[in-house]
DNA sequence: CTGCCACCCGTGTGG
DNA sequence: CGGGTGGCAG
C-alpha cells in the first residue's frame, strides 16, 4: 500500500478509499478536493482498475494537466498517460472526431467559437431580410446557446408551444427558422459550435446504442471535478456514461455554483442522490488554505443564501490579519490605491509577484489597475478578456488554417476571401452563399465548380476567386508533408497578411505582425510538444482544436513571475496569498442584471464567496464613489456584500481625506443619525477639490445602514482580533508581551485588562490598541 | 469594390 | 470611452 494515503486527513481518506458504486464528495473551499481526486484515481489504479478505463472531468485543462502530473509522480508515467482527462468539451471534441462520422460529420470538423457563431447568426438574420434591431444576434445567439445546452433540438423547439409562443411573444417570430438554418448551416461546414460538443455527444449516444456500450465499457469509472457547474448536457452524458456501472464520483460544493448563466444546473449536485442509487456521501470541511479571519468572514457572507446543502468549514490556521476595506473617490485612484499596496506588502515582506491577485467582476473593470501598475513598473498578467486568439490578425491566420483543415468552414472563408484585399467584395459573396443554400453546399464547392454554374460574377472576379481556390489547394498539398509550424509560417507569408501589417507601418500594424509571428512561435512549441506525445501528430488539425478549447489559464505564461488579473469567474479554483477584489459597488457586484430574484442574487452572493475564498493570507475589498462606465463618470455607492461581512473580521483602510469629504456632505450627529437639513445645500461648505456630488436617495439609505466601520472616519481602524479572550497571550508595540485578564464593553468601547510582563497592569481600549494575539 | 467616417452600442460572467 | 458596423462617395 502506498503511502500517499498518509498525507490525507481521515475525511479526505474516506472518499478516495470508497470502493465501487456512486459517491458525491461535498467539499467546501480550500478543503482539499483536487487532492482528494487526484488519490482516488492513482488509488485506482493501484487496486488494478485499467487506467484506459478511467475518465476525469475537470474544469480546466491546465487542472487536468496537473492532476495527470501528480498521478504519475504516484503511479508512473506510462500509465498515467492512459487517463482520459480534461475538461467536457476537450473530451467530447475527442470522442466526436472517432465517431462523428455517424452523425454525418467529417473527423477534421470545425469547431466554431463564439464569434464564428454570431457571425454566423448575423448573416442569416440578414439573408432572411429581418430587421436587425429587432433581431438581435447576440440575444438569438444566446436563446440557441441556452436552447442546445437543455437539449432543445429545432424539433423539440417547435414542439414545445411554449417556447414558440414566448419569442412570438417578443416579436420575434422567426427566432426557430433562425434556429434551424444556423443548424444546418454549421452542419454543412462542418462545425460545431461549443453547445453541439455536448448536444451532438448526446445526439451520438442516444441514437447508437452500441456507441453508448462502447463508452460505458470504457470509461467503466468515472469523476466530475465542479459538479455544481454542470448543465443538463453535461448531466445526460455523464449520466448515460455511468448508467451501466454506476462508478461515478462527482465533487463540487453548491456554495461555489456560479456559472448559471452558461446553463449550469445547481440541482444536478443538490438532486445527486436522488438520481443515484445508494451514494456515498463524503463531506470536506477543514479549509487548508486561508486564515480563520477569512474563512470565517466568508461563512458569514454564505450564511445569507436560504438554498445551500449543510456544511460548516472550518480551519485551524492561524487568525491572519482583517480583511481590509477601502473606499477611493474614483476607479483609477482605486487603481493607484491596488498598486500601491501591492508594492508595499511586496517590499515589506519581499514576496513575488505571483503572490498577489487581483479580481473583479466584469473584465472592462482591469483598464484602471493595469494603468496603476504600469505606473508602479509592476509586472501584470491580464487572463481571459480579449484572448490572444480573438485577435483580428491571429484569428485571420487561424481562419485560413482552418480552411486548410476543412475547407467547408463558411465562416473562415468569408473572414479571409477579401483579406488582404483581393477585389472579392460582399456583393460577389452574397451570390456565392446563395448559391451555396441553392445546390446545398459549401461556398468552397461552388467556388471549385464556378464554370459549370451560371452565377452573375464577371470574368475578373471568377480569376480571382480561381486564385484563391487554387491557394487554399496548394496549402492543404503541402499540409500533408509539413508539420503545424512549417505550413503556419507559409501561409502567413503567402497569403500577404504579414506584409499587409508590415507596409502599414503604424505602430498598431507592427504589433499586429508581431503578434503573428509570436502566433508562430507558439505553434513551433506546440509542434515541439506534442511530438513528445505518443497519440499526438504535431499537425494542425491538433493545434486548432487546443486553440478553440484552450482557456486562458491553459496557456503556458513561462516563468515570468506577474501580478494576476482575472474575473472573479476565472479565478474559481485558484488561491493566491494576497487578494485584491475590487470594484465593491452595487450595479457591478452584485451585477445590476443579477438583482431581479432572490436565486440570481444568492448566485452574485455566492460569487464574492468564491472570490474570498481565493486569499490565502489576507484580502482587500475596494470601491469607488465615482466610476467611469460607457464613457461617463456615474455615482457609485458600497455593495451590500460590504456590510454582510461580520464586523469583527473587518479593518478600514479608508484615508482620512476620503472620509472627510463624506463627512462634509452629510453630516451626522453623534447617534449616527443624518441631519437631513445640512442635505438640501446645493452646495456644501469646503468642498475640496471638484466633482463632488449630492448622494442621491439610494446612496443616503445606504449610508445611513452602514455600519460605523465604513461610513466613519478612521483612526480607530483596528479590528479585534477573534480570537482575543480572556486568557490570550498579546503582544502590544509599546508595551511588550502581556496577558488578557478581562475582557469588557462591547463594540467601540470594548476593553481589554492587560497584565504586561514589565509589571504594569493597563485597560486598553481594543479598536485603538496595537495588539496582536500570541496564541 | 474600396476606403473613410459617422454613429451606435456595450459591459455580465466563458468553453 | 472605444471597437465594430454600415452607409456613402470615389
Amino acid at each position: 500500500m502506498s503511502t500517499f494515503l498518509d498525507e490525507l486527513n481521515e475525511a479526505q481518506r474516506a472518499p478516495v478509499l470508497h470502493k465501487d458504486g456512486p459517491l458525491m464528495v461535498i467539499a467546501g473551499a480550500g478543503s482539499g478536493k483536487t487532492r482528494v481526486l487526484t488519490y482516488r484515481i492513482a488509488h485506482l489504479m493501484e487496486q488494478g482498475v485499467d487506467s484506459f478505463n478511467i475518465l476525469a472531468l475537470t474544469f480546466t485543462n491546465k487542472a487536468a494537466r496537473e492532476m495527470k502530473k501528480r498521478i504519475a509522480d504516484i503511479v508512473g508515467n506510462s500509465e498515467a498517460k492512459n487517463l482520459w482527462m480534461g475538461t467536457f468539451h476537450s473530451v467530447f471534441a475527442k470522442l466526436l472526431r472517432f465517431d462523428g462520422d455517424k452523425l454525418g460529420f467529417p473527423s477534421n470538423f470545425t469547431i466554431y467559437d463564439t464569434q464564428d457563431s454570431q457571425r454566423l447568426i448575423a448573416s442569416i438574420i440578414r439573408e432572411m431580410g429581418l430587421d436587425k434591431d429587432v433581431y438581435k444576434y447576440k440575444q438569438i445567439q444566446n436563446r440557441i446557446s441556452s436552447y442546445k445546452n437543455s437539449l432543445i433540438t429545432v424539433k423539440a423547439y417547435f414542439n414545445n408551444p411554449e417556447l414558440v409562443e414566448a419569442d412570438a411573444m417578443a416579436k420575434r417570430p422567426r427566432t426557430g427558422e433562425i434556429y434551424q438554418e444556423y443548424v444546418d448551416r454549421c452542419f454543412k461546414a462542418g462545425a460545431m459550435d461549443f453547445d453541439d460538443l455536448l448536444l451532438r455527444t448526446n445526439e451520438l449516444l442516444n441514437r447508437f446504442p452500441e456507441v453508448l456500450m462502447k463508452y460505458q465499457e470504457r470509461f467503466k469509472y468515472i469523476l466530475v471535478d465542479e459538479y455544481q457547474d454542470t448543465n443538463h448536457s453535461q448531466y445526460l452524458i455523464v449520466k448515460a456514461l455511468s448508467d451501466r456501472y454506476q462508478n461515478i464520483c462527482v465533487v463540487g460544493d453548491d456554495a461555489q455554483s456560479i456559472y448559471s448563466f452558461r446553463g449550469a444546473n445547481i440541482s444536478n449536485i443538490l438532486n445527486f442522490q436522488r438520481d443515484y442509487n445508494d451514494v456515498g456521501v463524503y463531506r470536506l470541511e477543514q479549509n487548508y488554505r486561508s486564515t480563520k479571519n477569512i474563512v470565517n468572514a466568508a461563512n458569514s457572507i454564505i450564511s445569507k443564501n436560504k438554498n445551500q446543502l449543510e456544511k460548516v468549514v472550518w480551519t485551524a490556521n492561524e487568525a491572519g490579519a482583517a480583511i481590509k476595506i477601502h473606499r477611493s473617490i474614483t476607479d483609477a485612484e482605486e487603481g493607484r490605491f491596488v498598486a500601491g499596496s501591492i508594492f508595499e506588502n511586496k517590499m515589506q515582506r519581499q514576496l513575488p509577484n505571483g503572490n498577489f491577485a487581483v479580481l473583479y467582476r466584469t473584465n472592462s473593470q482591469s483598464r484602471a489597475i493595469e494603468d496603476a501598475l504600469r505606473k508602479r513598473d509592476i509586472p501584470y498578467r491580464i487572463y481571459g478578456g480579449l484572448s490572444f486568439y480573438q485577435r483580428k490578425e491571429i484569428k485571420d491566420v487561424l481562419s485560413y488554417l482552418r480552411l486548410v483543415v476543412n475547407p467547408k468552414d463558411e465562416e473562415a472563408l468569408k473572414r479571409v476571401i477579401n483579406f488582404p484585399a483581393r477585389g472579392i467584395g460582399q456583393t460577389t459573396v452574397d451570390r456565392l452563399v446563395v448559391a451555396a443554400n441553392h445546390y446545398g453546399r459549401s461556398i468552397f464547392e461552388v467556388m471549385e465548380n464556378l464554370d459549370k454554374i451560371d452565377l452573375k460574377i464577371n470574368a475578373g472576379t471568377k480569376n480571382r476567386l480561381h486564385d484563391f481556390v487554387t491557394m487554399i489547394k496548394s496549402f492543404q498539398i503541402m499540409n500533408e508533408g509539413a508539420d503545424a509550424f512549417v505550413l503556419a509560417e507559409h501561409v502567413a507569408k503567402k497569403t500577404g497578411i504579414l506584409l499587409e501589417f508590415k507596409k502599414d507601418g503604424t505602430p498598431e500594424g507592427i504589433a499586429r505582425m508581431e503578434n503573428i509571428e509570436e502566433l508562430l512561435n507558439g505553434i513551433k512549441d506546440f509542434v515541439e510538444g506534442q511530438k513528445e506525445l505518443a497519440d499526438a501528430t504535431g499537425d494542425i488539425g491538433e493545434f486548432l482544436e487546443d486553440v478553440a478549447l484552450a482557456t486562458d489559464l491553459d496557456k503556458e505564461t513561462g516563468d515570468e513571475d506577474r501580478v494576476a488579473l482575472m474575473t472573479i469567474h476565472l479565478a474559481k479554483g485558484l488561491e493566491f496569498p494576497y487578494v485584491y477584489i475590487v470594484g465593491m459597488e452595487e450595479d457591478l457586484f452584485p451585477s445590476a442584471m443579477s438583482m431581479n430574484t432572490r436565486s440570481e442574487l444568492e448566485e452574485e452572493r455566492r460569487l464574492f464567496y468564491v472570490a474570498l475564498t481565493r486569499a490565502e493570507k489576507e484580502a482587500y475589498l475596494t470601491y469607488t464613489q465615482n466610476r467611469y462606465r460607457w464613457g461617463k463618470l456615474i455615482d457609485a455607492e458600497p455593495s451590500r456584500f460590504l456590510e454582510e461581512i461580520d464586523e469583527q473580521y473587518v479593518e478600514n483602510l479608508t484615508p482620512i481625506e476620503n472620509t472627510y469629504r463624506y463627512k462634509s456632505l452629510i453630516d451626522t450627529d453623534i447617534f449616527g443619525e443624518v441631519d437631513k437639513s445640512r442635505l438640501r445645500q446645493t452646495k456644501p461648505k469646503n468642498t475640496n477639490p471638484p466633482s463632488i456630488r449630492k448622494p442621491n436617495e439610494s446612496q443616503l439609505r445606504k449610508l445611513r445602514k452602514l455600519k460605523p466601520q465604513l461610513a466613519q472616519p478612521i483612526g480607530n481602524g483596528n479590528t479585534v482580533d477573534p480570537n482575543l479572550a480572556e486568557g490570550s497571550l498579546v503582544n502590544h508595540t509599546r508595551f511588550g508581551r502581556g496577558k488578557v485578564l478581562k475582557i469588557e464593553g462591547i463594540g467601540n468601547d470594548k476593553k481589554a485588562e492587560i497584565k504586561f510582563e514589565k509589571g504594569e497592569v493597563k485597560k486598553l481600549l481594543l479598536r485603538f490598541a496595537k495588539l496582536e494575539v500570541l496564541n
